[in-house]
Order: structure tokens, then sequence, then C-alpha cells
DNA sequence: GATGAATGAGTGTTCATTCAT
DNA sequence: TATGAATGAACACTCATTCAT
């Protein structure tokens, strides 16, 4: 009955899977969860609803698996901004902060939407947790290799700042002084001026 | 000839009032505004569906209600603050917000919440922003009598690292360590240490 | 405990009432029934809501008393157009006919508002039936003096004109030629022309 | 590639609006717009509430569509109702007015439901104004043509007389003489008779 | 794999009516 | 007599989900 491959099959999926979840990415980002209906993810995708429901349980699955993804391209960047200098590993990392939320703001928009759903969804908790530990550990490092007085206290203040900053970013748009915040943070932290 | 006095009626009304907004309050701080109904605020509150449209006129004046009473709750608080060492009025102002948010975490979930709902409620944002800047201003001038090398850059980072904390406190609750970075943030900008 | 005296009470009640059934009039003839509140009513009327259930059972009692009282003004007003000749008689009507309808749009309006809710309201029906038959019969012995062929007829086709240039004058309103219409009648019917 | 053959689709379409259009005619020219409930609509078609909203975007939509309907169906009868001689043309006219109203009653009846309607509803106007000129300009042709000493007074008077009869037929009903009125008006008009 | 017609519980909101004062 | 706070059933409408095809 079926003339397709298994391989030309799962293409298929995959082909479907990425539309359906680009859509819902971005209408989640700029609508919010609870304000975009499967309806309008399946449209934005091109596809029928219940083609939706063949790959994803339910909607909240729909948002678990676009959590996990995202939570996974995010996962290697780290290694790529390490340098030898802990001050420059340090730059890049401000660097990087600065380039995703100009490029994309949608993403911090999103996992910002689902730190407030946590008391609905516990993957969504979990997750949140185990990356906040994983960055204030490897921030905790880099501030010590720089002889920061209280590495951990530094350390959990940076993590602050990175949501702090992208709070700000959305609210305040295109007039927030995201240059100038960028230089005074590298020149501060990382060019030991104002010391 | 009136066949309840007014006053007692006007009683009446802050009464039931107040039981809505309080049960508004805490259900959508808890849940968001879009997962909270109408029907939960009223049961929450102990009073009918139709007796809340005697008082709001939509769902939304309801949480823009909720919003102005919030924010004017905390108008005059700053001023409150102030003494007359730059270096312990900042002290004051690190000590009001770990107390706002060990004392009145609702309060700040809503607040974010509503941020999220900029692109929503007009009213939001124009009272985010303003918040801000009023925020901005304030810090900017303390900082500047304090003598930072670059007060306006450092206000707009202590204005992020509060909602940053804020939005941290949120997720990880309990096992973030409010105790440490309060010190720490203390001696760092209010003692001196670590400059 | 009762300070007033009957008839004074009587007369409040009175005064009442009248602001009442006034206010239901003209907004259930500009809006329609079911679109009027009873809300809007004691709004306009200036009491309140719980007042008008002292004088008034229910809203559709209210709208049986607002028919039951147009219909008694509208009773007596056929005697006093009673001229000695007929011909003068029925041109009495017609111009009684287009000067209610200019000086009265409302009346008429709720007339018709009503006839629509027959099936809704037995009492209705009732009165609509009554009235018709009793115009009927006026019309018949009046055209039966003027010696026209078939006056059973013709007063049918003069009943049914009423009500059609009634609906008519309230769809195309200022653009409806009343005028020419009357003229047209009164030379048709009474002067002998055309004929 | 089709789940379903698109000619089946549109199939169970139409088959699902018919039936929703069917029950809504005949409740809402029975009830009125109004006190026709969206519930008792889908009830009456035996599909779920919801369907109702895959056809129409709202309830005030479906009475545009039953409308329009309606309209449409009666748009081409007149043509059919000409013959050579004017005065043949009159008589088809009228009796096509009884049959109509003897058959379809409800016809009738939405379309003055409608007509109540247009200060709610701007199409309803519109439609009713252009129906209006429309048949005035074809009964004035008509009667000039029977030589008729004021054609267009009389147009004006059979337009009226044509709603007059719909709305006593509605309230007086079974009792209403229409055979009788048919006949005279016939006589009076086609026949020359009582001239 | 893919569709979209169909469902029904749920939403925010209205409103005639009641009743303690 | 008079008030208006309070109720609850009903309303139009939405939407995640199912399923026959």
């Amino acid at each position: 009955m079926s003339p397709r491959i298994p391989s030309k099959n799962e293409e298929i999926r995959q082909e479907s899977m990425k539309k359906i979840m680009e859509a819902a990415f971005s209408l989640i980002a700029k609508q919010g969860y609870e304000s975009t209906s499967i309806a309008q993810i399946a449209k934005g995708a091109g596809v029928s609803k219940g083609l939706l429901y063949n790959y994803f349980t339910s909607k909240e699955d729909l948002l678990k698996q676009l959590i996990d993804n995202a939570a996974a391209q995010g996962e290697n960047v780290m290694a790529e901004l390490i340098a030898d200098d802990p001050a420059v590993t340090l730059e890049n990392i401000f660097k990087w902060l600065f380039k995703e939320l100009r490029e994309r703001p949608d993403y911090f928009r999103l996992l910002m939407e689902l730190t407030f759903k946590i008391d609905k969804f516990q993957f969504a908790h979990d997750l949140a947790l185990q990356k906040y530990t994983g960055y204030l550990k490897f921030l905790e490092d880099l501030l010590s290799q720089m002889n920061f007085p209280d590495p951990r206290g530094e350390a959990s203040l940076l993590a602050a700042l990175f949501d702090g900053i992208g709070i700000q970013w959305m609210v305040i748009k295109d007039d927030y002084p995201s240059e100038e915040i960028e230089s005074f943070l590298i020149n501060k932290y990382c060019k030991g001026k104002y010391k």
C-alpha cells in the first residue's frame, strides 16, 4: 500500500515538524502561549490541524518540544566562546548575549514566556533550574580565574543581569541603549576599568 | 429618604471590590492573566460572576485597576528610603528590594506578567516605560553623588539587575541565595568593597 | 410610621409610574423590546431598578401596560374625527393618520414592535385583533355611507394601507413623499377624483 | 493525496449550511432575531454550536446570509410575471403576492423582522430601500401603461398596500379574508370594476 | 500521511430579578 | 417608598481535540 520508502517518509515527517515548530515558535514568541491557537499555528505552517496532532500529542507537548529544541540549539554555543584568556571569554559571552538579543529577540521572548509558565509546566521549571545552575557554575569558574574577590556573588549578579537586560530590551525595545550598556559591561568586567 | 445610608453602601462596595481584587491578584499572579478565568476569580472572592461586572467593566479593566492599585501602593515608598548619605540611600533601596521580594513575591510576579502583555495592553507599556525612566533617573543621580565614574551606565545595570533578580527569585524560589546576594550587593555598591 | 397621607402616596406612585413608562416608551420604540434593558429604563426614568419592580411585576408586564396605555390614549380620538359628511370624516381620518406619523413616529414604531411579538405575548395578539376588527367595522360603515360598491373590501384595503404607509415611513423616513400621498389619498377617496 | 475528495467535502459543507440556514430561518421568522439563540438554531439544525461558526462568522452574519439568500430567491420572479397586457401583468403580481403569503408566510415575516432592525443593521436598510425603489418604478410604469391618472401616487399606494396586507396577514392569520381581498384587488385594478 | 468537519466544554459578558436595608 | 448590591441563568463565541475519510 505504501509506495514510499521509509527514509522518504521520515524526510516528510521532519519537514512537516520543522514547519510546524517554526510557525509555533514565532507565533508563541509574539503573542504568548495562551493567545496562540492551534488553528493559527497550523495555518502558519501551511498544514492541517489534524496533522499537527500526528506529531504532537497536545498543545502543551508542542510547547515542550519547542523548548527542548531551543535549549539544544544553544547547548554547544558556550564551547565556542571559550578563549585562553578568561577575560576574553567573558567578553565573548557579553558580545554573544547582545548579539542574540539583537538577532533573535523572539528566542529570549519565548524563554521568558516559558519562565512564567513554571507553575503550570513542571518541565519548564526543571529546565530553567538546570540551565541556571550550569551557567552560574561556568561564570563562577571564569570570574575565579580572573581573581574577582567574590566570584560566586559576582556570578549570581551577572546571571541576574543577563535576564534583566533581556527584560528591559523587550520593554523598551528600540530605545534601549544596548551598545552603550554592552561597552560599559565589557569595560567594567573585562578591561578592569572603573575598578 | 434613602433606603440605605450612602456611606454604608460605599463601605459594602469597597468590601466587595477588595475581595475581588485580592482574589484576582493572587490568582493572576500565580497562573497568569489568560489562564485565570472570571469564574475562578469570582469563586475565589466568594461572589457571583455577575457582581464582578458591577465594579469592573471587563477582565482587562480589572487587570488595569489591579496594576494601578499596585503601582500606587509603591508610589511613595521611594521618599522614605532617602537618607542624607547617598550610600545609605542606596543601601536602603537594596534592602527594600529584597524585602519586597520576600514579603510580596506576588507583586513582582504580577508586574512581570504585565510586562509580557505589553504588546496586548498599551497601558502596561506606558506604565512600565514611565516607571523605568523614573527609576533610572533616580539611580543615576544617586550614583553620581557617590562619584561613580559612569553613573548612567551603572544605573542602567542596576535597573536591569533588579528585574533579573526578581526573575530568578521567581524561578528558583526557596533555593535562591537572596541573603548572600543582598549582602554582596550592599558591600559592593555601598561599602566600597571589591572596588 | 408613615407620615404621608394616602393621597400624597398615590400621587407619588403616579409620578413614578409616569416617569418609568415614558422612559420605557421612548427607549423601546427606538431600540426594540429585547434590546432595551431594565437598567436603561430605570436610568432614563431617574429611578432605581428596584422601584420599577414595585409597579411592574416583570419586563413583560411593563410592556403590556405600555400598550394598554397607548391603546387607551387613542381610544376616543375617533369620536373627534366624525363629521356630518362621511367624506369629511374620512378626510379627517387620513389627516389624523399622517399627523400622527409626523408628530409621534415612536407611537407607530412601538405598535409595530408589538405586532411582531404577537406569538410571544398573547395579549398583543388579542389587542391587535380587537383593534383591527373595530377599525374595519368603522371604515366599512363610512364607505357604505359614501356609496362605495364594495365597502367591506375597500375597508380592508384601507386598513392595510394604514399599516403599510406606517411601515414605509419607518423605513424610508425623510425621503418618504408623505404630503403627496396624503393629497392623493384624499383626492381619490374623499374628493371623488380618479374614479 | 487528499484524504477526502474536495467535491465530497463541499457537498458536506453545503449540507450542513443548508440545515443551519433552514433552522435559523424558521426560528428567527417565528421568534424574532433577538429571541432566537445560537443554541436553539444549532439544536434545530441537529449540529453543535461550534459548527455553526465554521460557516458563519457571527449571528449577524448568519442573518445577513439568510436575507441575501431569500432576496436572491425572489430576484427573478418578476420577469415571469410580465405579460403582453399590463393589466394581466398586474393581475399576475397580485396573484403572486397572495401565493407567497399563503405558501411562504415565514419569508414575509423575516423580511419584516429585518425591516425593524434597520437602525441596527445597515445592510437591511440598504436592501429594503433598494427593493422598494425597484418595485415602485416597476409599478409606476405598469400603471402608466394602464392609463391611471396618477401612476406615481397609485404606485406608492400599492407598494404600501403590499406591506400592509402582509402585516395584517401576520396578525390575523387564518381569519384574514385573503381570497376576498385578492379578488377585490384584481377586480378593482385589473378588471376596471368600481371605477 | 493528511484533511478539515465536527464536537462540547469553556470563555467573558449581560441582564431580569430579588432582597436586605 | 426606595435603593442598588447581589445573583445566576443565559448569551454569543472560541478552541483544543477527535475521527471518518
